[in-house]
DNA sequence: GCAAAAGTGTTCGTAATACACCCATGT
DNA sequence: ACATGGGTGTATTACGAACACTTTTGC
């Protein structure tokens, strides 16, 4: 990569407006085709990919900055965000090895800095992302979470804990926020099966999911299926929130 | 207070060691007489109380310097540490009022900036505490949490945060770090009750904590109390980590 | 001997698990 | 008609909750 005068405005931007030493790592998790998808960016001028991330301006919260830095590459207004750890090491990562992946020179820039990260991971909504490339990179795209190739930096750590954050949330709350507003119990178990990483039984999942009492039918069926038309439901906001 | 010179070392001293912007705050738990207590830090010539706190040096992990911090204030080596939250609001608490209550004169530091905290608490063994003040406090004590005032900055929200989280740890596990080595069951009992909140079923309890497998109990009992004299136990280090 | 805490088993209700059949629809 | 997935009930088991009496010991 060319790290050209723009590259060094945006540079030279961050360390006046933001708080060095410190950023902010996303892990947007997706549900797409009975799979768990996570949004990955892809480094200018090279094929290495990393997760989307940013840094905490001065004058904004941190919770604020990750919602920017995640509403940037989704294009969503709205999405739900769960701060979920801190990346404190001294030595995260082969800072070489990166930095040669990226073609980047050390000696000319200040990256080469120790970075300490929060992470947080947002639950989306698959199909209303628009996927949008930051000053870095080139090409943003949904990866299926088993097919993640190697990233740069620690970012598969980063993935890992995510991933393990979630399935404990899963275990306190059903997770409405990967599905539409309206959805088929199949499609909720799916995506229950998917996170756990093991099967559920159907009957069983139907019981469950009707006791919790957050979620009602609709009069309408999902169509165009081949098979019967399976019922539509959705979470009931209102007693989730009460 | 009297903002003197070692006080202006100390902060010149932050300013190049450590990273700015940021800090610990730390949560110690201690178990004493039934009653959850928190370590806490009288500020220099006030009657203000606060938590322990501290920076992060540019050259340790944020583990190392929430555990070098919490060291200083104990006196111990080993300590059960856990990251909870990142306290990232720009506004966190009324400046001005900490800072007179602090009597610091505002304009003539650098302290107005905004912090960001990483909150850890910490479990520890009441009775091997030898409270520390730091530099700038001048008394150090343990006090009932139910019983903590209004303290600076936003630190009585922080131990509120500590505290859920401690709550949620309980139920995944038996927390053995606040006990001594030996203990009886009562004891690990009222220790449960004080960090729910609620009252335990004696008999349940007992089936509970043998159920679990990690408890052993020792051929000595409790000697000098009052009536029935109670078996010790001790959890069982390599069960717990295999 | 009596007050106070320790130690223990049984019953019950609820929640999770396992399992099988009928229904609706598109081909 | 048939293949495919949707929708539901019942029986079993495991787990947590409720509950009472005997034992020990210091006073």
């Amino acid at each position: 990569m060319d790290y050209n005068q723009p590259t060094k405005n945006f540079q030279k931007e961050v360390a006046e407006q933001c708080i060095r030493y410190l950023s902010i790592d996303g892990v947007i998790f997706g549900f797409h085709q009975n799979q768990l998808n996570v949004l990955l960016l892809r480094w200018k001028g090279t094929n290495e990919w990393c997760l989307p991330g940013g840094f905490i301006r001065k004058t904004e919260s941190v919770d604020e900055a990750a919602e920017r830095v995640m509403q940037e590459r989704t294009g969503l207004n709205e999405l739900f965000l769960q701060q979920f750890h801190v990346f404190g090491a001294v030595v995260r990562y082969d800072q070489d090895a990166v930095w040669r992946k990226i073609n980047l020179n050390v000696d000319a820039d200040s990256w080469s800095e120790r970075t300490i990260s929060i992470g947080y991971y947002a639950l989306v909504e698959h199909s209303k992302v628009v996927p949008t490339p930051d000053f870095l990179t080139e090409e943003c795209r949904w990866w299926p979470l088993d097919e993640v190739p190697g990233l740069l930096f620690d970012h598969n750590h980063i993935i890992e804990v995510a991933t393990r954050a979630l399935r404990r949330q899963l275990n306190d709350q059903p997770i409405s926020h990967l599905l539409p507003e309206s959805f088929t119990i199949p499609e909720l178990q799916r995506l229950h099966e998917t996170i756990l990483g093991h099967p559920l039984d159907a009957r069983n999942f139907y019981k469950k999911m009707m006791a919790s009492g957050t979620l009602e039918r609709l009069t309408e069926r999902r169509a165009g299926t081949p098979h019967k038309a399976p019922y539509l439901y959705r979470f009931t906001r209102s007693e989730s929130q009460a």
